[in-house]
DNA sequence: GTCAACGGCATTGTCGACAATCCCGTCGCC
DNA sequence: GGCGACGGGATTGTCGACAATGCCGTTGAC
């Protein structure tokens, strides 16, 4: 089990409760099929079993977890044949997206992207993988919102919430945040060159390696 | 305001108000931006309000109302644009799927759809247009089902939800509910034949007819 | 006459306590 | 010795009451 509530106020509690078990999640403090009781979490976060059944709700919603009536929340498993469709459909929409997103991109359209693209870089030099996993959502999440359309964009962040566990057990190796920083740097260039062919390749390749990662360690995990 | 809760009983309370708001949503009893009271549908459905709550949170799940803080639940409307938007990517996403149903269908695999299309037919037969929209949704979330992608499936049908205002506007006229049945035959047909171009024309040809009712009809809700 | 501050009322949000459910170890019967 | 009924303990679900919030009409000052 983790350690204690990181200090996100400001937020409305529930959501602040959700974010933390998130990264509890996604860092892999929390593995799959580990049961989620709510008077623990409420002494933990030291907040009403009430507030923490609502961040509960929120992480079913999420898709991270599976509440089963009369019987707790668990933290949801991929089988790898559901890693493998999960995937082809983020592959489906991304591609899609890219292609719609228009080319050359302006400068005052870049900007906050080249911004969030520093943040990422900056935390991964810091080595702080939290700020890392944060800023990359961040950057993706602006990337694709310029497909124009914003069901397609909300989809997509919404698919890749739910591979959060394969996308970012990546955050352990140092390499392999750097391999993505460089990544974004060069979506970036073909965003201002207008490179659609470069833009596309850049996209694919850049989730590709996680699935495999993550199909390639967790080889027969039953479910 | 519509009448008093019908008795979906057996269903869990919270998901049988859901389902009734639902249809009262649907079939237009309850129109874009109307405000949901908790305490009026506590009363309604002779539930507490905390389960009146929950089927709330249950349709805000759906995103076919919006909650503000303090403020409570109104119906969610969309704008032109979001209709051109949301029914750009069903579009998209119909057509891939329909795209990967492996064709001709075995028999086994045509069975219950033929079943589902059976009882749409008698619905409509009957006028009962609350089961026609059921039965609707039944058939074609067994219909992508078959497309070998779980979670290609699951987003076709929530974004199918979040639409169906608009899809479900034609329930009104007769013949618009027979021409859906027509359609839903010849896919079968298609299916069956394993034709898939006709396949593709029926499953485009199926919804564009809603989109453009409801942009004709709604020319321009602000918002 | 206009505008800002106040206050009452309708409505939503949260709490603590209690009820319902389920898992699992124990007992008794065959 | 195996197997089904029983029951205790842990956990989740629901209730009624109370607190917090925001809207809107009223009031009063300039």
């Amino acid at each position: 089990m983790a350690d204690a509530a990181r200090d996100d106020a400001a937020l409305p509690l529930p959501a602040a409760i959700a974010a933390a078990l998130e990264e509890d999640i996604v860092f892999g403090r929390l593995h799959p099929r580990e049961r989620l009781i709510e008077e623990e979490l409420a002494e933990r976060f030291r907040a009403t079993r009430h507030t923490v059944r609502q961040a509960l709700a929120e992480l079913e919603r999420m898709r991270l977890i599976e509440r089963i009536p009369h019987r707790g929340a668990l933290v949801k498993a991929y089988s790898p044949e559901e890693v493998r469709q999960l995937y082809a459909l983020r592959e489906m929409l991304e591609t899609q997206a890219a292609a719609l997103i228009p080319l050359p991109l302006a400068g005052d359209a870049l900007a906050p992207l080249h911004a969030l693209q520093q943040q990422h870089a900056a935390a991964v030099a810091e080595g702080d993988t939290r700020a890392v996993f944060r800023a990359d959502l961040a950057f993706h999440r602006a990337l694709y919102a310029h497909c124009g359309n914003l069901f397609l964009a909300e989809t997509i962040e919404e698919l890749g919430q739910r591979a959060q566990v394969i996308r970012y057990a990546n955050l352990r190796s140092q390499a392999s945040m750097e391999w993505a920083r460089d990544e974004h740097a060069a979506m970036l260039g073909a965003l201002r060159a207008g490179d659609r062919a470069a833009l596309l390749a850049l996209c694919v390749a850049h989730f590709r390696p996680a699935r495999e990662a993550y199909l390639g360690q967790h080889p027969t995990l039953l479910a």
